[in-house]
DNA sequence: CAGAAAAACCGATTGACGGCCGGTTTTGTG
DNA sequence: CACAAAACCGGCCGTCAATCGGTTTTTCTG
């Protein structure tokens, strides 16, 4: 049940999207300080992240470097879907009418390119991973 | 931001969208007496529910009579949305991806709907609302 | 119209959880 | 071995959903 992040998990799991491979003092460094919190307050959220298994860590020497466990993609992906499952009951229905709204919002090359990613699943030999 | 409902919040949303407009009586006997939980809990929950926007409610002789305010497909397409914008940092090329995750997680008659709703979606004149 | 019954309204409490941090312990390294 | 850096621990605060008891308001009825 990963669900919701708080807002500085969020900006930490962005970071490390973003720059790769990290220690405490370092996200602290480019995310923190910007917002005035104490290097102890990044710690724990990173802590409370690896805890969730949404970031990894290997010790190089004293220090824990941290790096992101799951993509972007993945990410999205799972939460999108427990979310999906908690609010449309199952339905797969709504769940496709939902998806369908908010590439509609985006404009029409989103639901072109939603398109092609379609046909793209449904026909692998034509771009998929070869 | 509605963002993410409480156990017992969706319950009623998920039985008012069954069985439509009910008073606070009806829902706890239908959902509440269950759980074993008082009338007073369904009652503020359901006030809750009122202040946010998601149900509306018209007092007949003394008592309120509740209904939903947005459908599932509405409230679904607008959580999904800010999820989606939280989590993917307004890239839209992983949203769609997520989106196409989920729908071949569903099997391949969801990705041939989804197919067909975007057809639509891209050529309204046929089958969309006259 | 007075009183009972029903329902709304008003806090108050509890339990999670994220953000925030100070103090203590552990641990490499010079 | 001493020391600095970092991890670890525990605590406080704010928010929010769930839960409920007590009070007030409304309305129906005798």
């Amino acid at each position: 049940m990963v669900f919701v992040l708080g807002e500085l998990e969020s900006a930490v799991l962005e970071h490390l999207w973003a720059r790769g491979a990290e220690g405490v003092k370092g996200v602290h460094q480019a995310i923190g300080l910007r917002r005035g919190i104490k290097l102890n307050t990044v710690q724990s959220t990173m802590e409370r992240l690896f805890r969730k298994g949404l970031l990894g860590r290997d010790k190089v020497s004293h220090a824990y470097v941290y790096r992101t466990e799951v993509s972007r993609e993945q990410l999205s992906t799972q939460v999108i879907g427990e979310v999906m499952e908690q609010l449309s009951g199952g339905e797969s229905s709504v769940m496709l009418s939902a998806f369908v709204n908010l590439a509609e919002r985006e404009g029409d090359e989103a639901l072109a390119a939603l398109e092609a990613l379609i046909a793209q699943k449904r026909n692998p030999s034509k771009g998929g991973a070869p």
